[in-house]
DNA sequence: TTTATTTAGTGGTATATGCCACTAACTGCG
DNA sequence: CGCAGTTAGTGGCATATACCACTAAATAAA
């Protein structure tokens, strides 16, 4: 039998927030799977195309998330050749990303799965409640939980 | 081809969730570093405390979580002194997991740094607003996406 | 009872992510 | 100009998580 809900699980709201990137993970993953790709490096690849060669901290602040865990993130998808880096001429710190042609046409076959899971998704949830499941998890992103400085 | 004409993540469910619970986890990661556990550890060894010596396989399930997964990051835990593990006496393939009595300290340790987290976070984002978006989550976690078999 | 099947975990491998220490490169200022 | 401080990335290390192949134990089938 199952444990079912226990009380812990649905009081914190960084362990729900998980619990469902899990469980939609393995989905979104599932669905994608026949292109190669995870769902996140899907994200990743789209993040890039819809920037203009964006630098990495730029993209990293894009996805909120850590710059060396972009580096590593990014590592597979130039091994692959998806993927492919350059120094920005003007900054040579500037370190700009771009897909390869190659991280275009895998990138448009992985869209194509990516709207199934993303269709099948709302038609499961309901496309209102996904719509506003967004806005909140958007909000979430947006919020600032620095404590005022005592200074 | 400006970003702004082009959709961002904020289209993507999947996207939006892990890029809200990157956010977030930093934050609870955060207020619970003194403790020197991570609010994913926290997390665990809460769902260990409150189940009834419970299964591997139960807490996996519990958490929406991979079985092997569970097993990986429980070492640390195990390695630490804070859980340990024995087989289940009627069936031996069931190994269960309880919280040794360093695991409970660390533990209340832990939850007076995680109600910091969860009282700023909710203060930030506020109490409505995070149970509402706790009850979506877990909506998400109770979702089957299963394609209706031919069977 | 023997064998086939299902169930529970383990270990390996790979990606996802974060923090820290470190280097290179740009910026400001004297 | 030359040095201190800041900014952008890298690499190492650790945890988080998933899938797969494999073993052991319990169960159903023959």
């Amino acid at each position: 039998m199952s444990k079912d809900t226990l009380p812990g699980l649905t009081l914190c709201n960084n362990a729900a927030l998980r619990r469902a990137a899990r469980k939609l993970g393995q989905f979104y993953d599932d669905v994608m799977a026949p292109s190669g790709l995870k769902a996140t490096q899907q994200g990743l690849l789209y993040q890039i195309h819809i920037g203009n060669e964006p630098a990495m901290g730029a993209i990293a602040a894009s996805l909120i998330m850590d710059l060396s865990a972009l580096g590593h993130t990014l590592k597979p998808l130039i091994r692959d050749g998806y993927v492919e880096t350059f120094a920005d001429p003007e900054d040579r710190r500037i370190k700009r990303v771009r897909l390869t042609p190659q991280g275009l046409v895998k990138l448009e076959e992985a869209m194509k799965l990516w709207q199934i899971a993303q269709q099948r998704f709302e038609d499961v949830a309901g496309k209102e409640q996904a719509e506003r499941l967004r806005a909140a998890l958007d909000e979430i992103a947006a919020l600032d939980f620095d404590l005022p400085p005592a200074s």
